[in-house]
DNA sequence: TGTACATCAGTGAACGCGCGTTCACTGATGTAC
DNA sequence: TGTACATCAGTGAACGCGCGTTCACTGATGTAC
């Protein structure tokens, strides 16, 4: 066990730094704390990051492919023939998926809101995107609606994360907040069929 | 001038630290700093206070204040003699008042909305239940929409102001943001009406 | 193939800082007789 | 009305802590000849 030239010791930073920001939050991750549990000198890291903003941008799109994975794992998991009925199950399943990962993982979460550009999340716009055009084609939502559905969506279920998750709404029982959020999905689907 | 009995040094306290939580958020909410501020012992706060996070507490509780205050100056500001018509405003003024103040203090908000419980929130809330429920009165809205609408609204303008404010839509300029709200509201209404 | 040498990736120690909170205290206030 | 005394609301100093970051350095690696 050479103590130099660790092998990948950015990557095992970003990785302590997740599992950090994951328990504790952004206010958790702690440049001192990262480098003892790595092994590693306190001014180590500064080889791989310029500072600690930098660190956490690296932990934000960490968290952000995590959110990704996790809508297209809900996605996978759809069982079913009809198009029309799929593609409104997509949609579902992408609004399902984003509030769950934003619950289960709450400090993270914000950790990647907080500092994510527009632009690091392309991918999962992209798919809300598609799932709406698809359920357009399918003849699901009606055309007049489709214009700013995205942001519709979005919102809808940021909001109820947030809500739920960190805000005032956070000491509903999961029960009655998963019957919420059921329908609040009704009703975003309701408002965009045809 | 008496070093000794302040006169109010709890109220100052709140106040010093309320601008402070405007300005830099939780984070810099900070005893210390708050006994500079006031002119006081760095210790003197807890003649008034148990610890940090009670007086945190009452920044929330004054945040939420000033959220109310902010949607009622909306309301007041509405010229319509039509009450169909009136129902409607009332509704989106709550709205565009609450992503206002949201937007405006974001920082301050934040502080609100992650100490608050539900029974803090009681003020807004009754307006919004009092606005809906005047709105399905008018006709505006439609029977069979009614329950439950108090989570979609709450839900879609509390995403939206955090998307837009911390969040990654945070760059929008306020022109595209103040636009991109209408249309949301617009799209909350029509999901409501009758 | 062997080796000199540049470069890379760490170390060790320190700087300067500010924090929340507690302890033992003292100056000011108000109240009972 | 005057005064003893309990109580209240501050002070001053210190504890113990941990942080981000920089400086000058050294041990390990890889490459050109």
């Amino acid at each position: 066990v050479s103590p130099y030239h660790h092998g990948d010791l950015r990557g095992e930073l970003i990785r302590a730094a997740v599992e950090l920001g994951r328990t504790k939050g952004a206010e958790g991750i702690v440049m001192r704390e990262l480098a003892r549990q790595v092994g590693v000198s306190p001014n180590a890291a500064y080889r791989h990051f310029s500072d600690r903003d930098d660190l956490l941008r690296e932990v934000g799109s960490a968290s952000l492919a995590e959110l990704s994975a996790a809508m297209h794992a809900r996605m996978a998991t759809i069982q079913e023939a009809d198009p029309k009925e799929f593609s409104r199950r997509c949609l579902r399943e992408i609004g399902k998926g984003y509030v769950g990962y934003a619950l289960a993982e709450q400090r993270l979460f914000a950790v990647g809101m907080e500092r994510a550009s527009l632009h690091e999340l392309n991918e999962p716009i992209r798919d809300l995107t598609a799932a709406l055009d698809a359920c357009l084609e399918t003849g699901f939502i009606d055309a007049t609606k489709r214009p700013g559905a995205e942001l519709a969506c979005w919102a809808a279920v940021h909001g109820f994360a947030l809500l739920y998750g960190t805000g005032p709404l956070r000491m509903m029982t999961a029960e009655q907040r998963d019957i919420d959020l059921d329908l609040l999905l009704d009703r975003v689907e309701n408002s965009l069929r045809s």
